[in-house]
DNA sequence: CACGTTAGTGTTAGCGGTAAAGGGGACGCT
DNA sequence: AGCGTCCCCTTTACCGCTAACACTAACGTG
């Protein structure tokens, strides 16, 4: 066996070997490494070169513990099918690229036992800050963010009492906003299709907004229909399919989301219903995929992307600090009265 | 201000807090929450309840350090928006969501110098093991995968050379069969429709094998289009539109891409154009999109939760040792004929 | 010329855990 | 009694890096 610096394949590199190529001292090895202190250009140059010739990567397990500076962001979101999310993380991306701060992503599949189980998991990597979806969470979850003694994002939502800094927009207020346009454009008869999950908290609050802005009209919602898994889009078209055989006097219908309206709209212009004359549609996110249907779904912008952005500048401003500075952001939803809603 | 354990809320807790706590050896705790060794039940209670009550999280950049054992799987992908890496990254985390590993993702927007920075700085937190898309990388991230000395899946394209193990499908073989699918039915003047992105290595091979086929058969492309950016549903109307009004006599579109193809689907389905009478329609990938759609669009199914599921046991399967074992696994992709491809 | 000052480098002492080896008491066996 | 054996627990020595400080040479300054 060689002891050839090269040779020795097995055990990993360390600051020591790119030391020795270099014949300076490991902590200069250091500084030129983060570009920190005074060095030479000089030894500068030998150090990188020693390092780049050993394919040297800094091991960041000694130098945050040895710096106590972590320079991950936690980013923990509900489900990655949803459409809504990524958006949400390229937001946070495009922000931290400029950064030295890295997200680090975490789904929980709507579970809080999994969001509590993934919180723990990163807030064990002592990051500089998180960034979770929804105001909803486990009495454990809250308490390991409270004391994590970090910035901390809730998104998405801000109907409820944030533990740190919130971004987001109401759904209560989207739903309710929803209900009064769809009123005001004459429907009556109104029927509700959505998501069963009991837990996507968004969607509920939605609904209620929903039906309050009815009531206040002294309407109700007349009928409503429930899914779950599978294709959104095929999900959309039964939904509907089965709805409006059982109330065919339905002149309305409020998808929870984009895709199953897409879906209903689909159903509706394939079975020769008039939309939006007879029946009007709306969904909610403004997802891009509704430019390429044959015809525009009326529908609530969620304002993803900049909802992610804004999450991703609060943790930057206050990273280092112990807590986001309670910065709330209400972002308004713009409605997009498309096609399919009656002017 | 108080001395009192609780009070201190700025010093982070350590393993000596939850040891004074409990009056035991700081080694003792560490058995008890990693549950290794032998401690009595009467200790171990007493250490849980010690540690809940402080609400003390592990910091597992110690552990690390001390164990040189990091739970985490570096997982890198060009994209999140594309539908088809969601449903990678949930295949892997339905697999590692039963060990004690972690998946961590990174995205690259389809950038060699993105991945390779994404790359040394995941591999900076020395993780577990690499899972990465494609087989295209630059020559420093080969050189890096290459002296991690962890096991390394290279996944989603199987048509090259691993640097270790590798997961995926054969996209030259994708193309090749759909094209003589295409030309078996009967069909001669055929379009291509893909994206403009010089980097999406797998739509290339695709197209390679495609051609490669059609001129097994004496036929080659009659028209193409790209695109690049925006909304894929849209982009495959217009595309579509232009390239039928560019050269009407084509009488098959082949799209890179379930989107843009659905998009083609509702184009021709929109102006009264028969198919697959008069053209017939195929994408790639086997979205569960399609499912909704007015007609079943012909496409290839790329395997994707598969991939990520097999990527993850391999991962699994040699974590700890210093490589993935060059283990090859090529899936099928299965082709659906669905109701755009006469028979 | 003695004394700052500064730039560039080295030394030391941890960061918060874990591996490995080291007790010590209770128990059983001869 | 003397001894080995468990079982439980503690002690010690790091893991690879960085903060903080110490040092040295070269230079300016009054």
């Amino acid at each position: 066996m060689s002891k050839n610096a090269t040779a020795n394949v097995n055990r990993p590199l360390t600051l020591r070997d790119v030391s020795e190529a270099s014949g300076v001292s490991e902590m200069t090895v250091s500084r030129v490494l983060r570009n920190r202190g005074d060095v030479s250009e000089a030894t500068r140059t030998r150090v990188l070169n020693a390092a780049k010739t050993l394919g040297y990567v800094p091991n960041k397990i000694a130098g945050a513990l040895a710096s106590s500076r972590v320079n991950l962001v936690a980013v923990i979101v509900p489900s990655l099918s949803n459409l809504v999310f990524p958006d949400v993380l390229t937001g946070i991306s495009e922000v931290l690229e400029d950064t030295e701060l890295q997200p680090v992503f975490g789904v929980t599949n709507y579970k809080p036992e999994r969001e509590e189980q993934v919180l723990y998991e990163m807030l064990s990597w002592r990051p500089s800050g998180v960034i979770i979806a929804g105001l909803e969470h486990s009495d454990a979850a809250r308490n390991m963010l409270k004391a994590a003694g970090i910035p901390i994002v809730e998104i998405m939502d801000t109907d409820g009492e944030p533990i740190d800094a919130n971004v987001g927009i109401s759904h209560r207020r989207a739903g309710r906003e929803m209900a009064k346009a769809i009123v005001q454009a004459g429907y009556r008869k109104i029927g509700f299709l959505g998501t069963k999950m009991p837990l996507d908290h968004r969607a509920r609050k939605r609904f209620e907004g929903f039906t309050e802005a009815l009531a206040k009209e002294g309407l109700e919602v007349a009928d409503q229909e429930f899914y779950e898994g599978g294709s959104a889009l095929l999900k959309g078209r039964e939904m509907t399919e089965s709805i409006l055989k059982r109330s065919p006097d339905l002149d309305f219908l409020y998808y929870s989301n984009d895709m199953i309206g897409a879906g209903g709209l689909l159903y509706c212009l394939g079975n020769g219903i008039d939309v939006p004359g007879k029946v009007g549609l709306a969904g909610f996110n403004g997802v891009e995929l509704l430019d390429g249907l044959p015809r525009q779904l009326a529908t609530m912008d969620a304002c993803r992307s900049e909802i992610g952005r804004e999450a991703a500048k609060i943790i930057v401003e206050h990273a280092g600090s112990d807590n986001g500075g309670a910065k709330k952001i209400v972002l308004t939803p713009k409605l997009q009265l498309g096609d399919t809603l009656k002017r």
